[in-house]
DNA sequence: CTGAAAGCGCTTACAG
DNA sequence: CTGAAAGCGCTTACAG
């Protein structure tokens, strides 16, 4: 038997006998005899490899969304390469060195990823896929939720609950998330007819950023009774910013809504009120889309926008109603 | 110029001109070229890869691991290809995928690596490295810190506190690293001359495990004073379940010391008292047993023992000594 | 020191 | 439907 046809065994649209596939199939798992890709791939062109950019990780939304989307994207017959480094300038010079694998495309789970990098996948054919964030120039494949809608349910939420005085944390004023959610807080805060929410800065999308934030309260304008954080690990750190560090109560003094809900936000010490992701729907989103890519097919809608996922009641909103609570 | 030239000059051992590889270098510089792995591979064999297998995610300390060492294997010129699942079973698959890339070597993370998966691996020519645990077997490389002794360390942290009715939350049976905590604390509680810990079994390395362990104390024979658990994150559940479920204090009524130093263990919600393990060490001793594997030179000593790491104390142990604290 | 040639393990027109 | 042949992009003896 020829390796012309071996070979054809291996792929379903190849033209061969069918019991001349049965056979060969049949012997190459007696003896474990796969393909090898790398020869595979110096000649299709096609690697079935997905490199994946990670950086800060100290969101736990983040090594869930890769474990499971690895499996994920496992299952699919892909394999996936990871690219990891704590500065930007690194994580750049890893990206070009997962490049030479020649990745079928990118998916960037990394908040940093400068713009040229994109560039420079784009450039050696592997398109990106911006996972839960959207690319800093709007180009390149997003896979997101609706913060918009995520944002205005957290303000209904607030406001519906006799909250008068409401505040966003902002995280890395460069990320779409963070914008997004913003955006539709402030929007439906103002339309709802009370102030627009103060700011508060914090920079970052990570717990110490958050405690920093927390700690920045006491010297606002005006003393906020309902807030909005960007994620969940900001709005842990600036909660117990505000128990610790100010000696504040959440939420008898101020309420407190999250975003994502990480496992951690359902912990007793927490009990967060967040916003929860379609983060199942946003995964499958992106593995088809992944193979879609892999495959050269073209793929008209380069956003995928995902429902925006459900408000999550927990300990940390009281109701401030007249007549209720205390 | 021949592609042979070129070629040599990429390696530093080849009998080339300075010049010439001056020139070439030079020149693949300006037009981006690098040699293509694949076609590298099928020559020589290697490929620069190196599998990681990594499962269960939960645990905080894992995705730190995984990217730091991701970016330090990519600053040694090697690549991670991730293989993740949640069963072993599915992980098997995984990492057969993985193999078909033939990486040089794996890294395991994951606690639940099956032994005729470690098996595999070897058969196909990659040496297997367990990061912080031992093979089920005691076969395979393996870097881990002195966790008999971080049992020691913290058993007489808590004796010498004054601590007189121990007890120790037991994970997975099956880690080498809980075993050899375990019996590092009992086999010191005894020289010291008490009775020996009582054993709560959580089973897992996880939050909600050591949240069930918390529930379990108030039907355990004697009530414990001092508590060993055998990692933060069970730790933080555990102390949780104490404070939320049974009402008891921490550290009035009851001391708790995790394993690990995980980000979390420092925030002001948990600020636990933890044996740090020394993970710079450890990574920097993977990363060369790593590059010595690659290059296929003889590794002799199959298990590298990094010193135990320091108690760091922090607010979940009380000192009990007769006059002291109250 | 450099180049021509063989060969790594595959896929895919092309002939039969 | 199957096989022989070319070729993917490299490395490495071998000759010069």
């Amino acid at each position: 038997m020829s390796v012309s046809t071996v070979s054809r065994a291996f792929y379903p649209s190849a033209i061969i006998a069918a019991e001349t596939r049965r056979i060969v199939l049949e012997r190459a798992n007696e003896i474990g005899y796969r393909p090898n890709p790398f020869a595979q791939s110096l000649i299709t062109k096609k690697t079935q490899i997905v490199g994946m950019v990670v950086s800060d990780l100290t969101n736990p939304f983040y090594p869930d969304v890769m474990t499971k989307l690895t499996a994920l994207l496992q299952q699919a017959g892909m394999n996936v390469m990871l690219a990891s480094a704590d500065t930007p300038e690194k994580l750049d010079e890893a990206v070009e060195l997962l490049l030479t694998y020649q990745p079928d495309l990118m998916v960037v789970l990394a908040t940093n990823l400068q713009s040229h990098a994109r560039e420079k996948c784009e450039a050696v054919g592997a398109p990106v896929i911006f996972f839960n964030r959207l690319s800093a120039d709007g180009l390149g494949y997003g896979v997101s939720c609706d913060n918009v809608e995520g944002g205005r349910q957290a303000a209904d939420h607030l406001i519906d609950l006799g909250h008068r005085e409401l505040a966003y944390v902002s995280a890395f004023p460069g990320a779409s998330t963070n914008v997004e959610r913003q955006r539709g807080f402030c929007d439906r805060t103002l339309e709802r007819g009370l102030d627009t929410p103060q700011i508060i800065e914090a920079g970052l999308f990570s717990y110490e950023a958050g405690y920093e934030a927390g700690l920045s309260v006491k010297s606002l304008p005006r003393h906020p009774d309902g807030v909005l954080c960007a994620n969940d690990i900001l709005a842990i750190g600036f909660i117990e910013a505000l128990q610790e560090g100010l000696g504040l109560d959440v939420p008898g003094d101020v309420s407190v809504v999250g975003y994502d809900n990480i496992a951690m936000a359902g912990w007793p010490s927490h009990r967060l009120t967040t916003i929860a992701q379609p983060l199942e729907q946003m995964m499958a989103a992106t593995v088809s889309l992944a193979r879609e890519l892999a495959a050269e097919r073209q793929v008209p809608q380069r956003i995928l926008r995902i429902g925006p996922g459900e408000l999550v009641e927990r300990r940390t909103v009281r109701d401030r109603r007249k007549g209720k609570g205390a």
